[in-house]
DNA sequence: GAGGAGATCGTCT
DNA sequence: GACGATCTCCTCT
């Protein structure tokens, strides 16, 4: 069991404005799992903004369906995608009900219950988890900071991020971010030239095969 | 360490 | 029926 000490909750007004915004200033909070075996927790160290109009890159670009209705709700909920056959990526909703918007969690600094994401990534045997090289396996990335948090779309779309008594939620440990370096975005075609993708400057957690 | 190709399936056309 | 907001493995250096 870990404790994280004293956080706070953030609230539906936090996600309530432009996604640009949103994605920079989710740099540094915590994204916390409550599981029966422990709390699982991870630093946002990396981001992408997802505009409704005019991104084209955007899964809300072409109107809403069932599958991105979430990115058309309220501010603060988890927009969760599967993608590729085998990965799952979360996002979070951005700006009022009725607009869409998001932002979407590329990479997690590990924090608390290390190993049981290391578990849950198939990982936690094979590696040495007191090297950064082998930390950067369990959540440097969309699809495995998913896997090591056991999210998915059946169980965590559509999920408030916002809510004491969710079990995934965002919390802020006053840590503070020194320097924010902004690129275009990874693994798009369309719009791909906008920069929107937001990460702490020097973290060897960012997504990428090197820095 | 770097680069390339295949895996694999839900969602929308 | 095509494609994708990715990851891993394999090869070459």
């Amino acid at each position: 069991m870990t404790s994280l000490g004293r956080v706070t909750l953030l609230t539906a007004d936090f996600f309530n404005r432009d996604p640009r915004r949103v994605a920079r200033a989710l740099l540094g909070k915590l994204l916390v799992r409550r599981t029966p075996h422990g709390i699982l927790a991870g630093r946002i160290v990396e981001t992408e903004a997802y505009l409704g109009k005019g991104d084209a890159a955007a899964h809300s670009a072409a109107g809403r369906t069932a599958r991105n209705a979430v990115l058309f709700g309220p501010p603060g909920y988890a927009y969760v995608y599967f993608i590729y056959g085998s990965h799952y990526c979360l996002n979070v909703s951005c700006l009022p009900d009725g607009v869409a918007g998001g932002v979407l969690f590329r990479a997690l600094e590990p924090v608390a219950g290390i190993e049981q994401m290391a578990e849950a990534r198939g990982v936690a045997e094979k590696t040495d988890l007191r090297k950064i090289s082998s930390l950067r396996k369990i959540s440097s990335g969309p699809g495995r900071m998913a896997e090591a948090l056991g999210v998915t779309r059946a169980r965590d779309n559509g999920k408030n991020l916002v809510n004491a008594r969710s079990d995934l939620r965002i919390v802020h440990d006053g840590y503070r971010v020194r320097r924010v370096t902004v690129t275009p975005r990874i693994g798009i075609v369309k719009s791909a030239e906008q920069p929107l993708r937001y990460f702490i400057a020097g973290n060897p957690f960012v997504s990428g095969r090197s820095l």
